[in-house]
DNA sequence: AAATATTTTTAGATAAGTCTAAATTTATAT
DNA sequence: ATATAAATTTAGACTTATCTAAAAATATTT
């Protein structure tokens, strides 16, 4: 089935979002994510539901078929094949390659992304260290920590920023963290939420409360 | 100014155009290269040409202003440089890239367009032997002589092959003629047009008026 | 130079995707 | 449990890009 670059996106979006909250994704959530308006929502949503990539009942917010959830599984993982590439190959920075990657998941070629795949030597994460979906649509999960959340004295390696905000992805490019790097927590303080960590042997730093929770990492 | 994919692609197909008849392009020439019909083209031609990147009258023809040729090169020099990748570093064979290099010449990003030429290691032809605009929309010109219109007995090395039909480029791949091959004439049939080659050391072949027409040469 | 043919434009319609404003449904609070 | 607030949908409109059919302009032929 051949959708939209606009329909490819709502799908997207809906199963970003679907996989957060559970239960239902409401209108407004998918407004505000995409930068639309919730009428416009509403009519895709009567679009999709006829194409059967969702299950939509009015008022009653929509869910992801298992059609749709495949086909935004593949949109997401040419996404991540192109963020590899851009950042690979192509030495861009963290910070740069997800509007870049976000024009070029909709080219459609199958054979492209099989020979992307190969080219980049088959990742299985991408440059924010999510996790890339293979041909089938399946998706390697793995069991993340918040920095946010891990103990005085605990050792970590940075697996995946959640979040595309440009400023906190320079920030952490400025301190040289980066993906694999070894994180110890050597002292969390009480009074905000920040923390005291060393990034490989790097001298300490602290880190806000609001950026230790976008850290996620998986314990050594 | 940030044109639309209808519109980059309505001002490539006059460029094209315009460089090999003279004069004015008419609205059916635009229409059958775009497989529309000429109700849409006229209706283009007047949003063009409000935004000065065509000079339009009504039942005259077109010709392209000095920044719609910028545009126009912009766009072919992005489609160039990505068939260079596609076909470089991806694998991709000759008949293959042309569709999937239609899709990415849309992509907007000069950064990437910058990086991937420093990737690709400043390429100035793509692999049709077409040369490749630069940043500032030049172009070098080389004359070039159709394997159809050379002497027997005279030599030259492939520069281009400006067609992209897919069968004909799987035939010259077949017999191993690619870009930079070395061609031998040695004799050329009055009756049909056919002319019989050497390709580098190879046993000489025979081909139809129809291919030698579309092999372009330049003399060594 | 008229008549005919071809090319091009206009008029009106359609589909995708979006919007605003109004109506409707569901949720929340008194 | 009713009133108010919030979320969602519908109605109607707009833009882009396209089409068909008809009209107008230009070219060609006899």
């Amino acid at each position: 089935m051949e959708l939209s670059l606009a329909e490819e996106n709502y799908l997207k979006s809906i199963y970003h979002l679907a996989e957060q909250a559970e239960g239902g994704v409401s209108t407004n959530a998918i407004a505000e994510d995409l930068n639309t308006k919730p009428a416009s929502v509403s009519d895709m949503m009567r679009k999709l539901s006829d194409k059967g990539v969702i299950e939509y009942k009015k008022y009653k917010g929509v869910q992801i078929s298992d059609t749709g959830k495949k086909i935004a599984l593949s949109v997401i993982r040419k996404h991540r094949l192109w963020e590899v590439f851009l950042l690979e190959k192509l030495g861009f920075k963290w910070d740069e390659v997800h509007d870049i990657a976000e024009q070029l998941e909709h080219i459609k070629s199958p054979l492209l992304i099989k020979k992307l795949d190969e080219f980049l030597d088959y990742p299985s994460v991408d440059p924010h260290g999510d996790p890339i979906p293979n041909e089938d649509g399946e998706i390697k999960i793995q069991i993340n920590y918040s920095l946010s959340e891990m103990e005085t004295g605990s050792v970590g390696m940075v697996t995946n920023v959640p979040d595309s905000n440009p400023a906190l992805l320079r920030h952490l490019d400025q301190i040289k963290m980066k993906l694999g790097s070894k994180i110890t927590v050597k002292e969390k303080v009480e009074f905000d939420g920040s923390v005291l960590i060393a990034i490989g042997d790097q001298t300490p730093i602290y880190l806000s409360g609001a950026i230790a929770e976008k850290i996620m990492l998986k314990l050594t």
